[in-house]
DNA sequence: GATAAGTTTGACCAATCGGTCAATTCTTCT
DNA sequence: AGAAGAATTGACCGATTGGTCAAACTTATC
């Protein structure tokens, strides 16, 4: 019983202490790439001797990894949102938003990704071949149902799928860029929100038949 | 005369020189962004030793500089090709063409973009916060009043630069991700022929009035 | 063909890299 | 209190980093 608390009690102080060196490798790798990043920065962001870092993590690359599993959960999560019982425009507006959302609340996260890309995707290359892929596939299946049936315009639903991904990444990737547009302040929450309901209008418009 | 033309033979080797390294330099930046990149890995692309690197750029940071240089002069110059004396589909059209064509005959110049602003700009943050800015403010402009005219659907102009930014950097920089999605092949002219044009397509409709 | 300037290169340097290790301290259990 | 294990840490290791340098080699000029 005692000894059960105590275990959990030292279990989850081991999870605090593998959290912390977890964001600070995030936000290394995410500015850095995997390359570009040191065991000695990730452990001076999360304060604790570089030594101390190797007892948690092994290796560099055990951290990376962690991390980029730890991205991957975040995306299937927000695929799921796509959801093909819904009427298109509700389904599509619902997926950039959950999108655009994500890119908003975990811009590390996307930063990871679009830099695990840009490196030709070593660690998550598997992921993109299978579960992305099937994902896409199926995911166009419906599209193209719904085209089939009059309720979106024709098209090649993949390169429609790379305007929401492209948007919504672009939010997260290049908030430093859209920074110095903005009087070196980050979009406000106001700003977001208009930029959240123009790109779904927008898209939604660019998919919808007139009329509709 | 002799001497003149010698020199010039002589001075186009070393151009000529320089420019193996600086493609070399290009490639592996875009690669492993500033820090992951190391002057050894560029030397070896360029198949020459690393201390004659060093003879033509005396530092990383200068070869770097030179790279990003460039990189932004071509932005410049698809920037260009936006048209306010057009008609808004005209001008559109033709800027979105423009920046996917300069994504697909020079993805790595994309990617150098990208890595530089996920690392938060410090080469080109002056860029951004003036020229780019007087760019983006400019073509608000022009897009407000083709908005009033009626010739434009109400819209944040600021917004839908990014949707366009977003999207054509995405098939430079995503590149990788389109090829595990496509057979491990990248796209072909045909396909990304289909991708331009829908996404002009698909930009232009969420943007004109219906009944255009 | 001698001289000077421009170019190439292996050897080398201090600093930093990822990672190890043994000594120490802290926690938990009896 | 004391044994046993978990966690912490400074010192250290070989490899790699960006960059230097002097010696050798080419090329252009008289």
């Amino acid at each position: 019983m005692a000894s059960e608390l105590i275990r959990t009690s030292r279990a989850s102080a081991r999870e605090g202490r593998e959290k912390v060196i977890f964001e600070a490798a995030r936000s290394v790798f995410a500015e850095y790439g995997f390359k570009g990043s040191t065991t000695a920065e990730i452990a001076k962001r999360a304060e604790i001797p570089k030594a101390n870092l190797h007892y948690y993590f092994p290796t560099k690359e055990a951290l990376y990894r962690a991390v980029t599993e730890d991205v991957l959960h975040a995306w299937l999560e927000a695929a799921s949102s796509f959801d093909e019982s819904a009427d298109p425009a509700e389904a599509i507006a619902a997926y950039v938003s959950a999108k655009m959302d994500m890119a908003r609340q975990d811009p590390i996260g996307s930063r990871i990704w679009a830099s695990e890309i840009l490196r030709g995707a070593p660690v998550i290359g598997d992921f993109l071949e299978t579960a992305l892929l099937d994902w896409l596939k199926s995911r166009e299946t419906i599209v193209r149902r719904w085209i089939k049936a009059g309720k979106l315009v024709p098209m090649e639903p993949r390169y429609f799928f790379y305007m929401i991904w492209a948007t919504t990444q672009h939010y997260a990737d290049f908030e430093g860029q859209m920074m110095a547009l903005n009087g070196n302040k980050p979009l406000s929450d106001a700003q977001f929100e208009t930029a959240k309901g123009q790109t779904i209008a927008t898209l939604l418009r660019g998919v919808l038949p007139s009329g509709t």
